[in-house]
DNA sequence: GCCGTTTTCGGCCCGACTGTTTTCAGTCG
């Protein structure tokens, strides 16, 4: 079971918590909890390593809750719950408009417990007169109705941020609007996102709303006040606008990057130093002077922090680390010389050797390697005589651009852990990058087996999108721990694969690789020369991972990388003789 | 239910907008 399906579970003990009637600390100490669990590293781990409880906000009540729902599926105080209150009650809650308020009082009231008993009642009439339901509350029920039916439920990173920048660029180009920019779970990089938020600065917030709110884009204006404004998109996706002068961007970037646990934990830090922080400055309780702050650096300043980047807020310990001075500088893009992992017109690529060299030279890089798929992969994968062709084209092209480029493969790795190349082959590449395509249904102890023995091998330099995520696959099956130690013993890196659809290793699962010593490699996975610039979502991963410049391979100078490559094929000290 | 630089009890983050209200409850983020 996964970190984020045991959050759920604990989120519905929450919801019917609050339904029930239990006190608000109560019901709210399972939402923190579960928030906390969706950033942390597997469950099964730290159960293992008996550290579930060293994670903030989880006691011992919580993480035997937890431990019970690794155990046996679920709980039997969650059963208790759904005993009284049926399952389908998450659909009326879900509906935009209606709370937790008026969903107690439509059950109690009326017997309402699902979307269809809402629907029905609300096409019989029967919820008027309902305390503080008019008739402006009973359309908005209607739409919230509407838009519940047809609205996907998250949105990919990959596909909200060229949205999110398109808006901007709106907003932008026809209003007053002075600093424009997206903040929320898309600046923390989560893989993907509930709504979008969008902050700005303006003397005159009225009209960038009002031309916020004209915009093509919006399908429905759900609030429009005098400093912010929330529209829904195709798709029912939620963007919210919060405008406020110049003097406080600082704290609106702040307050509107979050993450909501982090933001809670740093109130509750200002607090004890009878401060009260919000998007508005930071108030002296004592003195009763609002300080205001241009930058975010001077907001966690105030508050004796050193400064943590918005992929860090998460609520896991690092208002701690910032507060001791043992906050990690993360990998920042510019850090980054090169790029493992991409593709050409040889394997699955839409771009020529030719494109992506002058794509990757033209990013600044240092070098960088084209790693097609190999034999296994079928039709469009290099046997060996091809591939010994494209290298003798990269020689032709050597140096033409002002970058090397690196004789790679992405080799597949077999069902049974060996490589698709044999190492006569692989012996003359410069870097090897290894990935499973295959068999990827395999049994967790197979999997395992099958990933320590590719790592084990001296040609493999870096494990390609390690776990096989993607939108629509939750993963292969396999012992983090076990593989990340052998990745970590064998001089292996582990690959953060940038491309939308992957992003993989996510950040939770990088910071536990971390924590067990591993290498890793951003890369872009292209398979187009405008693919090249995916690398920032690995980029973004990394910094979620807490992950240094020292730790990247590819922020290392190519005589690093090369002896990384060369460490690894002559074996540990004293394996030669 | 969790937690501790006022530590084992007594606290627990902050604010905007809407609609239904005659001063505020409910919802949302």
């Amino acid at each position: 079971m996964t970190n984020a399906e045991i959050a759920r579970k604990l989120k519905e003990i929450r919801t019917l918590m609050e339904f029930a009637g239990e006190p608000f600390y109560k019901f709210m100490a399972y939402e923190r909890a579960a928030e906390t669990l969706e950033n942390a590293p597997p469950v099964a781990q730290l159960l293992a390593s008996d550290e579930l409880t060293k994670l903030p906000g989880i006691g011992k009540t919580i993480a035997g809750r937890i431990q019970e729902i690794v155990d046996t599926g679920t709980s039997a105080y969650l059963e208790e719950l759904s005993q009284k209150y049926p399952p389908t009650l998450f659909e009326v809650l879900g509906v935009s408009g209606i709370g937790m308020k008026t969903a107690q009082a439509l059950f109690h009231q009326q017997g309402i417990a699902s979307l269809a008993d809402l629907e029905a009642a609300v096409e019989a009439g029967s919820l008027v007169g309902v305390a503080r339901l008019g008739p402006k509350s009973l359309e908005n029920v209607k739409r919230g109705i509407l838009a519940y039916k047809g609205r996907q439920r998250r949105t990919p990173l990959g596909r909200a941020l060229p949205l999110a920048r398109e808006i901007i660029a709106y907003i932008q180009g026809g209003s007053p609007a002075q600093s424009v920019t997206y903040a929320g779970s898309l600046r923390r990089q989560e893989p993907s996102v509930g709504d979008i938020d969008i902050v700005c600065t303006s003397h005159q917030a009225d009209r960038v709303i009002a031309h916020f709110v004209a915009s093509e884009r919006a399908e429905a204006v759900l609030a429009e006040g005098s400093t912010k404004a929330s529209i829904w998109v195709a798709g029912g996706l939620q963007i919210d606008l919060r405008v406020l002068p110049e003097d406080v961007y600082g704290n609106l970037l702040q307050h509107f990057t979050g993450s909501r646990e982090h933001n809670i934990q740093l109130r509750e830090l200002a607090v004890r130093r009878d401060l009260r922080v919000s998007e508005n400055g930071i108030l002296n309780l004592a003195t009763g002077e609002n300080a205001t702050c241009r930058t975010e650096e001077e907001v966690y300043a105030a508050l004796d922090l050193s400064y943590i980047p918005p992929e860090m807020r998460l609520g896991v310990g690092e208002i701690e680390a910032a507060a001791n001075g043992t906050l990690p500088v993360p990998v920042a893009l510019s850090e980054l010389r090169g790029d493992f992992h991409m593709h050409t017109t040889a394997s699955d690529g839409v771009d020529t050797l030719e494109a992506m060299i002058a794509a990757a030279a033209a990013r600044g890089y240092e070098y960088h390697a084209i790693s097609d798929h190999s034999q296994g992969r079928g039709s469009f994968g290099l046997t060996p005589v091809r591939l010994r062709e494209q290298h003798a084209e990269i020689r032709a092209l050597s140096g033409r651009q002002g970058i090397k480029t690196l004789c790679s493969s992405e080799v597949d790795i077999r069902p049974d852990g060996s490589l698709d190349f044999d190492e006569s082959v692989l012996a003359e590449l410069d870097v090897v990058v290894a990935s499973v395509h295959s068999a990827t249904r395999q049994s967790r102890d197979e999997m395992t087996a099958r990933l320590i023995r590719a790592c084990e091998n001296p040609y493999v330099n870096v494990i390609g999108h390690p776990t096989g995520r993607s939108e629509s696959f939750h993963g292969y099956e396999f012992d983090f721990d076990a593989v990340f130690s052998a990745a970590a013993r064998t001089g292996t890196a582990l690959e953060i694969d940038g491309h939308p659809s992957h992003l993989d290793l996510l950040g939770s699962l990088a910071r536990r690789a971390k924590q067990l010593g591993c290498t890793f490699s951003l890369d872009s996975d292209a398979h187009a020369a405008g693919q090249l610039e995916h690398v920032s979502y690995a980029v973004g991963q990394a910094r979620r991972a807490w992950i240094e410049a020292a730790d990247v391979l590819n922020a290392r100078s190519l005589e690093g990388v090369r002896a990384f490559v060369a460490a690894k094929r002559r074996g540990p000290p004293g394996a030669q003789n």
